[in-house]
DNA sequence: TCCTTCCATCGATTGACGTCGATACACTAT
DNA sequence: ATAGTGTATCGACGTCAATCGATGGAAGGA
């Protein structure tokens, strides 16, 4: 996923392309559900989280949970590394800053 | 639209309560689309704006616009107010800051 | 009053999303 | 090899969202 220097909601905001609000909405949607919100809130917090945790941590079956991890990972929020046989997921603060940025300095 | 003093993305993230997750996805769902993201930044640069310019600036129907105009003032990101016969919107910047700390400080 | 313009709402349709069970895949241990 | 465990993918179902045409309602002008 390619940076995104251009602001959308701050003040002194340039007009968007329809690209960027595309990309834009892409990684907003990514944050329009509870769960993924959860998620998200959860790595923040723990630097690295198995995704074992997770399906323990939310009541949701396990093919759900790895649903939004994918959902997750295509907005590029987070990133996962297999060990062994379990799968760890950590926070892409890079992403979570830029989006942030967009929403104005 | 209560405030949300929680942030659930950044460093030194707390865990985040259901009601919350359900508030803070609802905020970002308003901006999933990228036609709100388009209307959102507009606003942001004008200050003001008629509903006829948005009409004309996007190349939708009227009720499709009035349509997402209702999803953002329902978000509580933008208000509306009649003068004579037309409706003029305006960004709330107090929301968009509430939003942007959310992802963390 | 009647007509026109601007905006919001309604009803319907189409497509996307969240969820799950079933299944496939990868790794470990016996 | 075989069995068992952790994860990802598939197929299907129900629900919600985006869009439009048609309609309603408010304000202003002839």
């Amino acid at each position: 996923m390619k940076a995104l220097p251009v602001l959308c909601c701050g003040p002194a905001t340039e007009p968007l392309d329809p690209d960027a609000r595309e990309t834009l909405a892409a990684r907003f949607r990514a944050l329009s559900d509870p769960t993924r919100v959860a998620i998200v809130n959860r790595l923040a917090s723990v630097d690295e989280c198995c995704v074992c945790d997770l399906n323990a941590a939310f009541e949701l079956s396990q093919p759900t949970i790895s649903h939004h991890l994918k959902v997750l990972r295509d907005a590029g929020l987070v990133e996962s590394s297999r060990r062994g046989t379990w799968a760890y997921y950590r926070l892409v603060p890079d992403a979570v800053r830029e989006l942030r940025n967009t929403l104005g300095g």
